[in-house]
RNA sequence: GCCCUCGUGGUGAAAUGGUAGACACAAAGGACUUAAAAUCCUUGCCCGCAAGGGAGUGACAGUUCGAGUCUGUCCGAGGGCACCA
């Protein structure tokens, strides 16, 4: 069999592509898909995880647009980052040298993958044409109020230098150092997205086409509690406000605690004891495991709280390190009986335990060592008794609003996003300092405000801030002298809206269009890693609803309306009898006997299981690579990297080409009609399912398709099946394949309709007529169990079923001296005899 | 601890409640060949020379004429959150 040189398919395509771009941007009368795939950093090469989140997106957009879609399909880099930083600290270089180096060899790389991107849209984050809109976007949230400044208590990374967003602190960890994260009190800048947690909460509704999983992950996130607040009196110093979401058990109440930074503490503030104390409860672990069982430990102020519902009674008022400053109000009420953390605090200061839901009824059985948080009925608690716990708290609430001590609350987890960094390779904020000790906006007109390229990154701290000059700036208004904000923005601000920018990236004097961010957004499809369910997301969701709130004219809340996470590239991992780890390049100077093969885990540089991409493509080909990618697991799923796989990919790319060779040079033959008519059904059938596999993304079962279409072709090669039908047939695969190989079938196609196809090329028609089979298999069953297959012409008659179905020996064997109790029959699927 | 997802051959996986294992990888056997490569075919657990039969989708129950699919309990793996009051 002759082979084909893929690499010179591919460069040819891929220079094709390049000179005749399939330019139907802004015709308005189409309708429109944008298809997005998450921009990568721009680390140095690309890895195989890019490979399958782009040739994912690259299906899709492929897709839609020979369904005759007018397809957005942008690319672009996220190009602020520590990685620069450091990599330009460790060799010497100018962050944005190395950052355009990277992007010039990964831009490169996926250009080999003829990926079906239009690069004339192509945005980087670190550009001040891109930073510059951004500085005025945050210009419109400071005055809309959307950006604040706070003194907080911040997360601090030692390694990193910078203040950490909570999101971004993994189990007490920097999300990208690792290292364990300090607090330190600090003046920030904030994003109010607390100011959208119940609308960004309730719009989780909306989204349809989004995973359950991720939509969950948001929820959990944001971390809605309904409850409310109760004023205790303490004397001698002010009233201390809880939060509570069972103000229920209020009568089981026998404490109250307080976190270590909350008001009341400054009374101790120079108290030895309360300081070896508050010592005591910030050590703690930093394994999940330590902070799940840290011990629960506390300090007694000496003060009692009066009980709102009690007369003459009072409680004692702890700083326990269980209580969170920054939830709620920083205290509570403790009810030991029914809350395990005040009930194992109560133990251990021999605090009054008092019981005030019984279980409803005695099926649950309530341990002696643990407090009961089921549902049931209020005891012990005056006008509350013989209450459920939902009525409890309505009438509790209602007496609390009455008695002016408290009201109704609800609080989120979601904190305001702490965007400053100490950093140079970020967005510079614009913002200055006055004399005065005002903080103002620069003037948009001075935008944008550029780093300085001659910085000293070796010396410790901010860059910005200890550059000799760069700070020293005078304020537009009045001429003052003034002094610029030395942080700069936390690189997710500059994703969490790059998505927008796409729709009108060369605009010179707007972050954005409103007619075509109007006409493009939302965002079909976006396609990319289920580790920013989270973080990217949900800061772009925000961001969405930033700039709606700015400008009323955007009526779009949510930036994707269509969500697809892909799972990860794996590899197995190895290692050498000292337990270093081994790439699989290397394995081949070992015996197997000194390797150590570990499971297939998540490609990552640490443990040397990677496959590098661009040398896979010289040796297979783009096609075979970005095939395998897709074909061996379902897209959401892990996928694990296999040699034989691509292996096997590259020789279906083979048999296509050889199967269309065989389609070119066929001699013509008379058609047998009733092959003929089988060979079209079976052809328009897979046509038709293939369509449905890659609506739905189960892009592995549309390849098993084309596998059995492929075989049916090569069968029909020798078949009476005239040339006509049998090219149009290979035509129409070599159409529908496209987007998954776009190299090897636009030669094939190029060869059977000749040069100019690409201009006219569609999505193959689906023959509906066609659909369905003159023969059905029916299935005979007895007692559910398979006895034997009939083969009959399609809507066969129960009768003559059973009649056919009796003369299968197997089955006749099985009836014979039995009674048939019932017959169940499903017309064209299945005769079920049920006998006694 | 709470929440979610998933358990199907040697492997990755298919399967609107209706023929379990499509499609692919690996393995074994065979065809072609002087030989190899390439290509193609067959096999797949148990009984049987075979025709055929049996078991079978993590376990145990249930619903149903019929369950991988629906319900419940349990076991195992993975993920998210984690002193959130």
């Amino acid at each position: 069999m002759n082979k084909v040189d893929v690499k010179d398919i591919d460069k040819k395509w891929q220079d094709f592509w390049s000179s005749n771009k399939n330019s139907f941007k802004n015709t308005d009368k189409k309708k429109k898909f944008y298809c997005l795939e998450m921009f990568p950093y721009p680390s140095g090469k690309i890895h195989m995880g890019h490979v399958r989140n782009y040739a994912i997106g690259d299906v899709l957009a492929r897709y839609k647009t020979l369904q005759g879609f007018n397809v957005l399909h942008p690319m672009g880099w996220d190009s602020f980052g520590m990685p620069a930083e450091n990599a330009a600290r460790e060799n010497n270089l100018d962050p944005k040298e190395w950052t355009q180096k990277n992007i010039a060899t990964m831009k490169r790389q996926l250009h080999s993958l003829g990926l079906s991107i239009d690069w004339d849209l192509e945005i980087s984050t670190c550009d001040p044409n891109y930073y510059k809109h951004q500085q005025s976007l945050f210009i419109d949230m400071y005055n809309k109020g959307l950006v604040v400044r706070k003194e907080t208590y911040v997360n601090w990374d030692p390694v990193e230098q910078t203040v950490l967003a909570n999101e971004q602190v993994i189990n007490g960890k920097g999300w990208r150092s690792n290292a364990i994260v300090e607090r330190k009190k600090l003046s920030q800048w904030f994003f109010n997205i607390s100011k959208f947690s119940e609308e960004l909460l309730e719009d989780l509704k909306l989204l349809t086409e989004w995973p359950e999983k991720v939509k969950l992950m948001q929820k959990n996130w944001i971390g809605k509690s309904v409850g409310c607040e109760i004023d205790f009196e303490i004397d001698g110093q002010e009233k201390v406000k809880i939060f509570t979401t069972r103000p229920d058990t209020i009568f089981g109440a026998t404490f109250l605690a307080v976190s270590v930074d909350h008001p009341i503490c400054k009374n101790f503030s120079n108290k030895d004891n309360f300081l070896k104390f508050k010592n005591k409860a910030s050590q703690v672990g930093t394994t999940e495991e330590a902070i799940a069982n840290a011990e629960k430990i506390g300090y007694d102020t000496g003060f009692r709280a009066k009980h709102p519902f009690i007369k003459n009674k009072s409680i004692p008022v702890y700083v326990a390190n269980f209580i969170l400053m920054d939830y709620g109000t920083g205290a509570i009420f403790g009810c030991p009986a029914h809350d395990q953390r005040d009930y194992d605090f109560a133990k251990k200061y021999k605090i009054e335990i008092i019981k005030v839901v019984e279980p409803k009824e005695n099926h649950e059985i309530v341990a002696d060592n643990k407090a009961f948080d089921g549902d049931g009925i209020i005891i012990n608690s005056t006008f509350l008794n013989g209450l459920n716990i939902s009525d409890a708290k309505d009438k509790i609430i209602f007496e609390i609003e009455k008695k002016k001590i408290g009201k109704r609350k609800i609080s989120y987890r979601l904190k305001d996003w702490g965007i400053s960094r100490q950093r140079y390779w970020g967005c510079p904020i614009p913002m200055i300092y006055l004399k005065n000790g005002k903080i103002v906006p620069v003037d948009k007109s001075e935008l944008p405000i550029m780093l300085p390229s001659d910085v000293d990154l070796n010396s410790k701290g901010n860059p910005l801030e200890n550059h000799p000059n760069w700070k020293k700036t005078k304020y537009k208004k009045t001429g003052e002298d003034a002094i610029r904000e030395t942080d700069t923005l936390d690189t997710f601000v500059d994703s969490s809206w790059y998505f927008i920018r796409f729709c009108s990236p060369k605009l010179k004097d707007k972050p954005f269009d409103e007619k075509s961010l109007s006409y493009w957004m939302p965002v079909d499809q976006y396609i990319g890693g289920v580790e920013h369910a989270i973080l990217h997301l949900l800061y772009s969701r925000f961001f969405m609803r930033a700039i709606k709130f700015n400008d009323e004219n955007i009526k779009i809340k949510e930036p994707f309306k269509g969500l697809f996470t892909q799972g990860m590239v794996c590899h197995e991992t190895y290692k050498n009898k000292k337990g270093s780890w081994l790439s699989p390049e290397e394995i081949k100077d070992f015996k197997k006997s000194e390797i150590t093969v570990g499971p297939p885990e998540a490609m990552s540089k640490s443990k040397k299981n990677v496959v590098d991409p661009e040398s896979m493509i010289k040796i297979y080909g783009a096609d075979a690579v970005r095939w395998f990618m897709l074909s061996d697991s379902p897209p959401d799923r892990d996928i694990q990297w296999s040699n034989d796989g691509v292996a096997a990919a590259h020789k279906f790319v083979q048999r296509v080409w050889s199967l269309n060779e065989k389609a070119i040079n066929r001699k013509n033959v008379k058609s047998l009609e009733e092959e003929r008519k089988k060979f079209l059904t079976a052809i328009n059938k897979y046509l038709f399912k293939i369509t449905g596999f890659i609506e739905k993304f189960q892009l592995n079962v549309a390849i098993a398709s084309f596998y059995e279409a492929i075989r049916l072709m090569e069968e029909y090669v020798n078949k009476p099946v005239e040339n006509k039908d049998f090219l149009q047939s290979q035509a129409s695969l070599m159409k529908a394949i496209m987007p998954f190989i776009p190299h090897i079938s636009c030669e094939c196609l190029s060869k059977i309709e000749g040069k100019d196809f690409y201009s006219k090329i569609k999505w193959p028609g689906i023959e509906k007529s066609l659909l369905t089979d003159e023969n059905v298999v029916i299935v005979v069953q007895i007692n559910g169990k398979k006895r034997g297959l009939i083969s009959a012409k399609k809507d066969i008659s129960e009768v003559d079923v059973i009649r056919e179905a009796q003369k299968i020996n197997n089955v006749e064997k099985n009836l014979r001296n039995k009674k048939i109790t019932k017959k169940i029959f499903v017309k064209n699927k299945i005769i079920n005899f049920i006998i006694k």
